[in-house]
Formats: C-alpha cells, structure tokens, sequence
DNA sequence: GAAAACATGTAACCGGTTACATGATTCT
DNA sequence: AGAATCATGTAACCGGTTACATGTTTTC
C-alpha cells in the first residue's frame, strides 16, 4: 500500500496526470520510493474507483486528452490515516549481505568488484540524496515550492525539517554503506597476501 | 534467486531436509534472508528437478520418512557462478523513509511512536546481530563449527572473517537506524514546542 | 519531417506472504 | 495422554517487474 499513499502524498500539492505522477516518481520521490508507469496507470484506476481520488479528462491539443486526478477529502483521510498508523517492519532480506556472508567462495577479483560496485552504488545514492538536500537548502526544489503554497505558513518549518530529515538519514546510510564496502576491500586484500 | 543462493550456501555444509532449512531460516541465516517454509518446500523441488541438489528418502520413526537433500556439482557451480556474479541493486523502495518524509501529517504522538517502534526494530535486530557476532567470537556457532569440518585450515580465517565482517555491517546499519530515529524524536520535541 | 516528450495502458511472469491442511514422532 | 516438534505441502493473493503496444503533441 505504500505505492498507493505515496501517490495520495503528491496529490495533496495540486491534480496531476498520470504521466505528471511518473515523472515525479523519476525525480524526486524515486530517490525514497520507486514506480514504474505500469504500476502508476493502473493504481490511479483502482484509486478512482475507491474513491480516493476523482479523474477529470483535461483537452490536450487538438485530438488528445489526458486524466487529471484531484484527492478527494477521503483520500486525504486515508493518507492521514496510514501516516498514523504505525508501520509493519518486514523481515530482514539483504542480498548484499547474504552475499558478503560467503565471499570466500568468490575469485578474489569478483569479491573485489563487488565491493567496488557496492561503494558506486551508495555514492550515486548519496550525490542524489545530498542533492536533494541541497534543493531544500536553497529552496530549488519545485514540488516543495507548490506544496508550500498550500501549506500554513507557521508548517512550513515542519514540512521541509521532515524531509531534510528524511534526506540525511538515507545519507548516512548510504555514507556507512561505503564505508562498509571500503572495509570489505581491505579485508579482501588482507586475506590474499 | 537469492533464496535459492541461500539453500544452496546451507547445503554445502551438509546434507539437510526442507525442516532442517527452515530451522536455520528461522535462527542464523534468517538475520540475514527470511523465508517461510511455505516457500522452501516447493523451491527445494523446483532445484531438485533442475538437478542442483538430489533428494533421497530417509526413513525417519517407524512409519514416517523425511527427504533429505545433497548439493551436487551442478548446485556448487551455480553457486560459485552466483557468488562470482555482480549483484543488481534494485530500486530504493523504503517505506520508513517514504513515511518520515511526510511526518507533519501525522499527530505528534503517531510520529513519535513511529520514532519509537523504529527504535525498538533496530534495536532488536542489533541485539540479534551482535550475538551473532559473539557465536563467532566463541567458536559456539553449529553451523560453522560443521562448515569448518569441511574446509581446509587455510580458509578458516576467510570463512569467519566473512561473516564477521557481514554481520558487523549490519550492526552498524542498526546504529545509524537508531541514531536517525532518536534525532527525529528530538525534531519532534522541538517543532511541538 | 524527425525526434523527444507526453500520454495510457495490457499481459505474462516472478518472488514472496498468508492461510489452510495434514500427519508422524518424540518428549514429558 | 497431550504437547511440542518434526515433516511437507497447496492455494489464493499481492505487489512489483518486464515486455509489449499504441497514439498524440511539442520541439527542433
């Protein structure tokens, strides 16, 4: 259900289409929570049809025309709702770390590159989360822009605290990741002389 | 593939039964990879049938018998060929994260049992690591106390330093879990005041 | 005129979860 | 005798991935 409530989360800022909602999926809500549009279109439909949001059909062009979804005072209620009700933790399932559990089976080389690519994969990570928070720094970012707008401003502080919050948690993770895998390299090599 | 990866890893210490595996799902390697036995059970047959693992039937009591299953040399190469292969990072889906981003819309006492319980989490998983750590530590691990039966003296240090080094990347994991989670206790405290 | 972006889906598949179902053995 | 443990599955469902499919509009 979190796909769904993420989607209800960017429809309190203003109606969007689908399209609209992948795109955002792309940039900036993908850095915590991934969607494919195949996944998006068809959610938005059940969404309607529970009446969590309602679609309009906007002209787009001469022929075209696109679905502009609106939160209905339901949807915002479910929204607030899951945001209260306390989240189910689900069982450990660490590829990563399966994997490093039995890196002596590994060429010494491939255990290597595992590592490398584990740190490339985390510092990706961290240049798009530190982005991010560079973007809540300066104001630059264009969703919050909007959301603000609607937003009383004595929230304003607590809107943008929560997410840089959200931002430097995912840092150092990603930050303790690397540091993690570098670790890993000096053991690999440790090991082979 | 990774929980096929993870039987496969398990029966290169011994031959085992679906039980025994879903005994060790539930302690040791379950801190790392979860499984049900519901999914056991028909992924050990699928293996079987592709020729990674043979089964033979051990009489077990008077009337019952149990299937006891041997890795063969097509499942050690498959696992190798895992173990040697670059893991692919899926997408970040993090519904923790996904939640705190959005913490204003929540009451001040539901963000805080949400800090709380995400305490509590990692706090427990922390716990469990660090035994973990302190099997190896003590040699009072059974699983590898058997794995080193079957492994050359020389690659006894690999072996443990391995798992070693997963699980103190996992501990360190929960600590920055708990650390984020008390920090947005505070932020909490201070935007309610 | 072509390419990029906008727009919206369907279908097959896959891994994992939850619930259901059954029966034997061993321990106390 | 009863409880705990050992033993092995099936079935419905759910969320997510990948591939396929199509057409419009805008920009260069």
């Amino acid at each position: 259900m979190s796909l769904r409530n993420a989607l209800l989360s960017l429809l309190t800022v203003e109606p969007m289409t689908g399209y609209d909602l992948y795109k955002v999926f792309e940039s900036s809500v993908g850095h915590v929570w991934h969607a494919p549009d195949s996944q998006i279109y068809p959610e938005l439909k059940r969404m309607e049809s529970e009446g969590l949001i309602t679609g309009q059909d906007v002209q787009w062009g001469q022929r075209g025309k696109k679905r502009q979804y609106t939160i209905t005072n339901e949807g915002i209620a479910e929204f607030k709702s899951w945001m209260n009700t306390p989240l189910e933790y689900a069982r450990t399932r660490d590829p990563a770390h399966l994997k490093a559990a039995y890196l002596e089976w590994a060429d010494p080389e491939a255990a290597r590159e595992q590592m490398r690519r584990h740190i490339a994969h985390y510092q990706s990570l961290l240049k798009q989360w530190q982005e991010r928070i560079d973007e809540l720094e300066q104001g630059t970012n264009s969703m919050l822009a909007k959301r603000l707008k609607s937003t009383p401003r004595k929230d304003w502080d607590a809107t943008i605290a929560f997410k840089r919050f959200t931002y430097e948690g995912l840092v150092s993770r990603a930050e303790a990741e690397i540091q993690w895998a570098e670790r890993g390299l000096q053991l690999i090599d440790r090991l082979n002389s």
